[in-house]
DNA sequence: GACGTTGAAA
DNA sequence: GAACATTCAACGTC
């Protein structure tokens, strides 16, 4: 009897803090509800890849690639292996064990090394079965002249040999001298310009300091992994001031172009005339340039060479800043291929790219260096604690056949306007009293009557800057708790803090934009902060709901999702 | 300068 | 005034 009840605790207390589930097809499940399954979620983040994150169970999976970018960035293989096995439910499979091992034992096998030569580098293989291998290697053969522990080659293939290996599984260790650039000093300020207190917090210089490594061969290069609202602009910065060069720095589009400029005149003594921004409607090179992808990777018509190409060699640049490294266009390879001997740093959210070429960030660009451990930063509350609700909505019976027979367009706008939305807004706003709410859409027509139900002001596009001001100055002074605001005020505008957000409808597309949203929202409170999403069932709509939820559960969210009942 | 069109990237 | 399941640069027009 006794050995029953033991039997039967043991059996609750191996689903206690054991909610991981490794299997054999290389495979690792996480069960969300155990209560261990934050820490071993953080346990895993740094070797594993998350695949997908629906309500229960998360997939992740072990790849070359997250075994290489969890050696670089210092994880020793006993760790791994212990947080596996430490967490796991079942006994680990052999054969993970096994390719784990291999994989891991591949890095640092292959290193790159100066030579007395002139402009000659030189790649050691440091073990002799994986050098016979590579000596077979075509493509590298071509690339490169055998030697007795390795090969020769010439300072310019520095990036494509080590983009070559890294395709046959072989990451390569760059330990070749770096470039000095220009001497560019300058200070980072102690207070902003609006005269709050500032300075970088420990993480942020922490990540730099994992990538500036005291100048040992081998740094000076690499990614840093930033959850949305960690502060990526800063960990440039701090690259920058660390290093006291004069620096380029890459983006995505002009609003962002434009938003690191704030933060530089902001947070640096650097003077403006000093920061030049290249970008379609300017051609400012200074000794701090800001440029978009989309400008260097034009060219006049696909035969053409990129003639922005020409920015990287304008100056000594001494630090190349990639920001959203993760969308890096793959014309970018090219040209990063040629300036390995610069200092450079990735800053992203996520390492996952949607064209599979993580290994060419990897080896052009950097491996991780650095990745915040989300659950630190929402205990010490840095970013906000979230959560993010996502409620599915029938679609009315009258609008069924209109959205059986609709086109494709007009079938993601049915289900946005979706007039049920209405009364479960109506709802939740009644069920959270206490929060500052936030109601944006994107159908102008849909805000104006959900501002009219729910009495609240409504700001779009066409709204004058004067009345805006006015709107979020009552919103800020707690007269109004309410707005609502469509997609137009994503950009240029400061939106005011709210503790609570509802989204109508979106462009669930674009991640990127969704990011942002989300990030404007979710600031560090003294509270949590709440995001809903209403989504017709059944409809396009919930398609992009998918994407959505992967990167936020990416970004450590957490995210449920519910359905909504209009007879209730 | 402001605005619209076009082509390109993935 | 509404629409836009992306964004940008160049180049044309007014």
């Amino acid at each position: 009897m006794a050995c029953c009840i033991l039997q039967a605790l043991s059996g609750i207390l191996a689903h206690m803090n054991t909610p991981l589930i490794v299997q054999s097809d290389g495979s690792i499940l996480l069960d969300v509800h155990d209560p261990g399954a934050d820490e071993a979620r953080s346990a895993i983040a740094g070797f594993t890849e998350l695949i997908k994150s629906p309500e229960h169970m998360h997939t992740y999976r072990i790849t070359p690639l997250s075994v290489w970018n969890g050696a670089s960035a210092g994880l020793q293989l006993a760790e791994i292996e212990q947080s596996l096995s430490g967490y796991s439910r079942f006994p680990v499979p052999g054969n993970i064990l096994f390719q784990l091992r291999d994989l891991y034992s591949r890095y640092g096998v292959i290193t790159m090394h100066a030579t007395d030569e002139e402009g000659i580098l030189e790649l050691q293989v440091h073990n002799p079965d994986v050098l016979a291998e590579l000596q077979e290697n075509r493509e590298l053969n071509k690339l490169t002249e055998q030697t007795a522990s390795g090969f020769r080659l010439h300072l310019y293939q520095r990036g494509t040999v080590k983009q070559t290996l890294i395709h046959i599984g072989y990451p390569v260790q760059d330990l070749a001298p770096l470039a000095e650039g220009e001497d560019y000093p300058f200070a980072l300020r102690k207070t902003t310009t609006s005269g709050r207190p500032f300075a970088p917090r420990e993480y942020q210089v922490a990540a730099v300091e994992s990538f500036v490594g005291d100048g040992r061969p081998g740094t000076g290069f690499g990614t840093v992994v930033l959850a949305c609202g960690a502060g990526k602009t800063i960990v440039g910065m701090q690259a920058m001031y660390r290093l006291q060069t004069s620096t380029l720095i890459l983006t995505t589009n002009i609003a962002a172009v434009h938003q690191w400029i704030r933060e530089l005149v902001d947070k640096t003594d650097i003077p403006r005339e000093d920061i030049g921004e290249y970008t379609g409607e300017r051609k400012e090179i200074k000794p701090i340039t800001v440029a978009t992808y989309q400008i260097l990777v034009w060219r006049p018509d696909v035969e053409s060479d990129f003639p922005h190409f020409s920015l990287f060699s304008s100056r000594r640049w001494g630090l190349i800043i990639y920001d959203e490294v993760h969308l890096l266009p793959a014309p970018m390879f090219r040209v990063t291929a040629e300036i390995q001997a610069v200092r450079r740093i990735g800053l992203t959210a996520t390492l996952v790219r949607e064209d599979g070429r993580e290994g060419d960030v990897f080896s052009l660009v950097g491996p991780k260096r650095y990745d915040v451990p989300w659950k630190e930063l929402e205990e010490r509350g840095w970013i906000a604690a979230a959560e993010c609700h996502e409620i599915r909505l029938p679609l009315p019976a009258e609008l069924k056949i209109p959205y059986a027979t609709a086109d494709k367009r007009a079938k993601f706008r049915i289900a946005s306007e979706n007039p049920l939305k209405i009364e479960a807004t109506r709802q939740l706003i009644a069920k959270h009293p206490q929060d500052a709410i936030l109601v944006i859409g994107q159908y102008v027509a849909q805000l104006k009557k959900l501002a009219a139900e729910l009495n609240a002001p409504l700001i779009t596009g066409s709204t004058p800057n004067q009345q805006r001001e006015e709107i979020y100055q009552q919103f800020r002074d707690g007269e109004q708790r309410i707005i609502v605001v469509s997609k137009v005020a994503n950009f240029a505008i400061d939106l005011p803090d709210a503790s609570m957000a509802i989204q109508v409808s979106g462009t669930f597309g674009s991640r990127q934009e969704e990011a942002q949203r989300l990030g404007r929202i979710l600031r560090p409170k003294d509270r949590n902060v709440l995001f809903f999403s209403l989504v017709s069932r059944f409809t396009t709509e919930e398609q992009f709901s998918a994407n959505r939820q992967k990167f936020l559960t990416e970004q450590g969210y957490k995210y449920h999702i519910e359905l909504y009942d209009p007879e209730v």
